[in-house]
DNA sequence: ACTAAATTATTAAATAATGATAATTTGAAT
DNA sequence: ATTCAAATTATCATTATTTAATAATTTAGT
């Protein structure tokens, strides 16, 4: 264990199921002396990374509620779709969550959510929680733009149950990516179902979805046509904020060099 | 430089007013040779902590989205607080921006906020925003629990104009703490007035504040008294939470730990 | 005030980081 | 497709840091 790598493997201890940890805990968890991880989490501390909690438990520190701050207000993608999410939230035909979400290692990402004040079913998608790569429209909507190979490798260790399951997926996959959307049922959450487009930019290695999900109880087949020409006109107005944003960075990163 | 400082050191360069870097940079800023950096880089890359964005330029990564959420499921004074705030603003006799902050180094971090929807003017407390720790209500709620000796060493590097100003302030600090709560006109934002009451639980560490903030436009002396009282009522509340919140966890880990 | 647990300090040995330079890859403009 | 500069990675001897066993100290709960 070197480098920064060091450093994660402490973190990523930490989740929303065991949000606290000992040194003691931490030093057994890594098999590593404990010397070694009261020294590591010395450092962590006095960065603000993790905080001292009660009877010498370890938590999360504030330092990730700054940086997380700092990607709100400077990331293209959260910047461009965040104002968007609750006004197609709002002209949805029916209660909705509508989520933002990009490629994080081979999870999905939600980096931005809206959900309608009286959708009353709960779902999984919120923001920063990471979601399965191969089910969801969300997701789909992601990986279907991706390139065969660069996919093999991506859902390399995805367990499909048969190779037939596995080709199928590809196969809807294929299908999806022509007609441009994705729709998917009770994959993630049971008894809501989802609808989702592409969201990318190129230049900024942008890969992400924009997607509406709504209670499979309150939707009917005449909804369809409205979710997705609200789908698709925000789709390509959030691509074009983000290309909007894109310019506006070139123009700074411009103007701080020449000064120089 | 070594250890989780050298990392930290070029996470500290990305702010809400430059969000990208490039190597070259980077490099130049800290006086480093690039070949170092780039190593660096990709190591904080490859752990999601940082990204590469368009034309050689590197962001903040996802990774800060991902702990910022755990640390919202998780930290007692966010999930004690967090679902108070709105109740507070519609309580509050006008519109109105409410706050909680904790301390973070020698700053005060908002960690929570919410806005009554209607409220006009902008405020510079926003979530993981850093305040001065001398100015504003929101500050002094926190900071008048400190005792003399931490609160020289915290204060130590703040600049007043004078030692008569400096000592003005310790006096008034020490008046609030008689009081019990704090208010402040126009120390962080013109035109708007701010009113504090202190959050702390002893057994987690918490020092923190929860604050109402007001267009001065807008406040008439005779809602003093409702906000005082919506203040104290739900200080006290946010309080109670955060301990049941503590009894949790410590029964939680009781758990945890004889089942092995 | 006592005690066990938590944390820090100290070390030589083991390991990793550094940075100068060379080699390679990438990407933008023909 | 070709070119060329800029970006990035690889190499490696030198230098500096991390490791982990142990001892010393501090902290916190009765």
């Amino acid at each position: 264990m070197s480098g920064f790598l060091r450093y994660k493997k402490i973190l990523d201890l930490f989740s929303e199921e065991r949000s606290s940890w000992t040194v003691l805990e931490i030093s057994k968890a890594l098999e590593t002396p404990s010397s070694t991880i009261y020294r590591i989490i010395r450092e962590m501390v006095s960065a603000e990374f993790l905080e001292s909690a009660a009877g010498s438990y370890f938590r999360l520190g504030p330092a990730f509620i700054k940086f997380n701050r700092i990607i709100n207000f400077s990331d293209p993608l959260v910047r461009a779709g965040q104002p968007f999410l609750k006004k197609l939230a709002d002209e949805n035909p029916i209660t909705s969550v509508n989520v933002l979400a990009r490629l994080y290692g081979n999870k999905v990402m939600c980096v931005a959510d809206y959900k309608s004040p009286s959708f009353k079913k709960n779902t999984s998608y919120q923001r920063g929680k990471l979601m399965p790569l191969i089910y969801g429209a969300t997701s789909r909507a992601i990986i279907m733009q991706i390139t065969n190979r660069k996919l093999q490798d991506l859902i390399y260790l995805e367990n499909f149950k048969s190779d037939e399951d596995k080709n199928n997926f590809l196969k809807d996959l294929k299908n999806d990516r022509k007609k441009g959307y994705c729709f998917t049922e009770g994959q993630v959450d049971k008894g809501l179902i989802g609808f989702a487009v592409s969201i990318s930019n190129k230049k900024l290695g942008i890969k992400a979805s924009l997607s509406s999900i709504f209670d499979l109880d309150e939707f009917l087949l005449e909804h369809e046509p409205i979710i997705y020409a609200n789908l698709a006109s925000y789709g390509l107005l959030v691509e074009k904020y983000i290309n909007e944003i894109f310019e506006d960075i070139q123009k700074y990163h411009h103007e701080t060099n020449s000064i120089r």
